[in-house]
RNA sequence: GCGCCCGUAGCUCAGCUGGAUAGAGUGUCUGACUACGAAUCAGAAGGCCACAGGUUCGAAUCCUGUCGGGCGCGCCA
């Protein structure tokens, strides 16, 4: 261990510490062993050969490319070649001298390239994962790097005035599974959607349901000016006339309020159902309505006008969002006497650290990235860390349909609702198709091709993985064969590339989840199946299960049953069905 | 004009916060079904990483500039 009292020793300390130790996966603590074990030997390395070195940076480990470069690799030696003042492969020659391999599977440990340290580990850790995943099951995956922080996850809140779109379909899809994915990794996270039920637009499509209601009646009226015309309105005017027969007979003022109320919250039981047939459930949903009852838009100006943020000028009040990195300053009540949106969201955004959150993440659409820096402003403003709120941009959705363009147009009502788009292509495809991808890159989504059941489908590529697994499964089981468990099995039959190239990526599930979880990249994991999906048909097609000698098979079984586990792990993460047949 | 995203194989995109010979799908070409599902597998061809500088042992990756594409910049939401 280190020696003590050695002041030099101070800053190494800290660049170590690892937080993966705290996690339960057999492969992330033999990766936290390992680069202990490596931070070890640097520290004893340096301290005999007298390196006048500042900190050591944390010793990360790859697994390389080039099977020829080992199991894991670590450029640790590079990184120190300058302050050392020595070249790197000397003092990579250096640190393995100083290595204590034990507890770590580490066989051979070599210097190779410009000072690469690749290391060579005995399959036996690979064993020792497969008794892991039997051993958890479909939690194998899981850990706690999040350490129970409470993050709020705000994604989709479309306008209740309409159907949604594909860009919402996409930001559902992401949200979902990035939810997932940071649960998996130990976070604490609530979906929440708000509702803007409060606003101008919730106004004008009341006006203009209320209108639909009157010409259906019979009742001449004049639609109103930037009104919602499209036929879903005149749909749901029909069902309110059902409904609410007599609504005529009300004070026109209560007839307008009514139909704002009434029409945002069928809009929103449509939007819910929708979202729950794509596989998505919202913990919250918050309406923007609540916050006018309860006077929360006044009580945040007052508090902003406390802090003196807040002037007047040209008969509106505005709120000094510039000291806080904003480009200008911006009007939170109009001249008219009405609240603008921002001063909505301000008190919104209040209201979810209020209830105890440490992060918030918005999912927002293309259209809003003007509105981030006012946001953050406002964050700032009420007393919060910059860095506490987050957005994720999502990036435009282009829909095509056998490779030609598909023209849209909202005005007109021409649009390709995510109903529609569920109904064309199905929940599985679609989610894969919006996970592909990473979200700050435009999406192609060729309709024809998702809605296809071929080979061409990049969804039934790893679908069809576990149906194959299941279908070994079965047929073990009519033939009476048993499936031992990974404990009674004998692993170490296990030799081949193909089945040690199939524990190994197995084995990186757990790292790969806290990785797409920690740098909000949920489509690493849609990467990650495709990847052991295409490792299990390399291994199905090299490698008999039954039929082998009973050793054999009895290990391939076990090999078999963990990858069924696996990709239900993570086909889970990302919201899509593991069929048992195809 | 200012801000953000993007520019990598014919096409659609990855590229692990700077590493070893830049990857995958698709398309093209060649092979593999008388044992567990061929919606699969094995292989070939295909690249001036938009361009020009800079930072360093080392750049697709970081910085600056140019060109090209997308989006945004309201007392709308």
């Amino acid at each position: 261990m280190l020696p003590t009292g050695l002041s030099v020793y101070t800053a190494f300390v800290r660049t170590y510490s690892f937080k993966e130790v705290i996690v339960m996966s057999v492969a992330l603590n033999l990766q936290a062993r390992i680069q202990n074990a490596l931070a070890d030997a640097v520290r004893q390395a340096s301290l005999a050969g007298g390196w006048a070195l500042e900190a050591i940076p944390l010793v990360e480990l790859e697994v390389p490319r080039e099977k020829a470069h080992g199991d894991l690799a670590t450029n640790i030696a590079m990184q120190l070649a300058r302050d050392a003042k020595l070249p790197p492969r000397r003092i990579a020659e250096e640190i393995i001298g100083h290595l204590n391999m034990e507890g770590t599977f580490i066989e051979t440990a070599e210097v190779a390239g410009p000072g690469f340290i690749n290391l060579r580990l005995s399959n036996e850790w690979l064993y020792e994962v497969m008794r892991d995943i039997a051993r958890q099951g479909t939690d194998y995956g899981r850990s706690r790097v999040g350490e129970g922080q409470r993050i709020m996850l705000e994604f989709v809140s479309a306008n209740p005035v309409g159907p949604m779109n594909v860009v919402n379909a996409r930001a559902a899809a992401v949200g979902d599974t990035l939810a997932n994915l940071m649960e998996a990794a130990g976070y604490d996270v609530s979906r929440e959607y708000y509702v803007n039920d409060a606003g101008r637009q919730a106004g004008l499509f009341g006006l203009s349901l209320l209108a639909r209601y009157k010409e259906l009646a019979g009742i001449a009226v004049e639609f109103p000016e930037d009104g919602y015309p499209a036929p879903y309105v005149t749909e749901m005017a029909k069902v309110l006339r059902e409904e609410v027969p007599d609504l005529l007979e009300k004070p026109q003022e209560e007839q307008e309020a009514f139909c704002k109320r009434w029409g945002t919250d069928r809009m929103v039981a449509l939007q819910r159902d929708d979202l729950a047939a794509f596989g998505v459930e919202f913990d919250v949903w918050f309406r923007e309505r609540d916050l006018h009852k309860s006077r929360q838009l006044e009580k945040v100006i007052d508090y902003l006008d406390d802090k003196g943020l807040i002037y007047e000028q040209d008969g509106a009040l505005w709120f000094a969002s510039t000291r806080f990195g904003d480009d200008k300053d911006r009007v939170v009540v109009k001249s008219d006497g009405l609240p603008t949106y921002i001063t909505a969201d301000m008190a919104y955004h209040w209201d979810k650290y209020r209830r105890g959150f440490d992060h918030l993440i918005n999912i927002w659409g293309p259209d809003h990235h003007g509105y981030i820096g006012r946001m953050s402003a406002a964050i700032q403003a009420l007393g919060y860390e910059a860095d506490s709120f987050e957005v994720l941009l999502l990036q435009l959705v282009t829909l095509l349909r056998h490779g030609e363009k598909v023209r849209m147009s909202k005005r007109a009502g021409e649009f390709v609702s995510m109903t529609e788009l569920l109904e064309e292509v199905g929940k599985d495809a679609a989610r894969y198709f919006f996970l592909m991808r990473a979200p700050d890159s435009h999406l192609d989504f060729d309709l024809a091709l998702a809605a296809e059941q071929s080979q061409e489908n990049p969804v039934y590529y790893v679908q069809y993985a576990h149906a194959r697994i299941s279908s070994i499964l079965r047929q073990a089981e009519e033939d009476s064969i048993q499936c031992p468990s990974a404990d009674s099995a004998d692993l170490g039959l296990l030799q081949s590339e193909q089945e040690l190239d199939l524990i190994m990526k197995m084995a990186q599930l757990p790292e790969e989840i806290v990785l797409a979880a920690q740098r909000r990249e949920p489509h690493r994991m849609a990467r990650y199946a495709h990847e052991l999906a295409s490792t299990f048909h390399s291994f199905y097609t090299h490698c008999r299960v039954l039929g082998e000698d009973e050793a054999l098979q009895g290990a391939r079984l076990a090999l078999v049953q963990n990858t069924k586990t696996v990709l239900q792990v993570v086909l889970g993460l990302l919201g899509i069905s593991a069929p048992e047949k195809m």
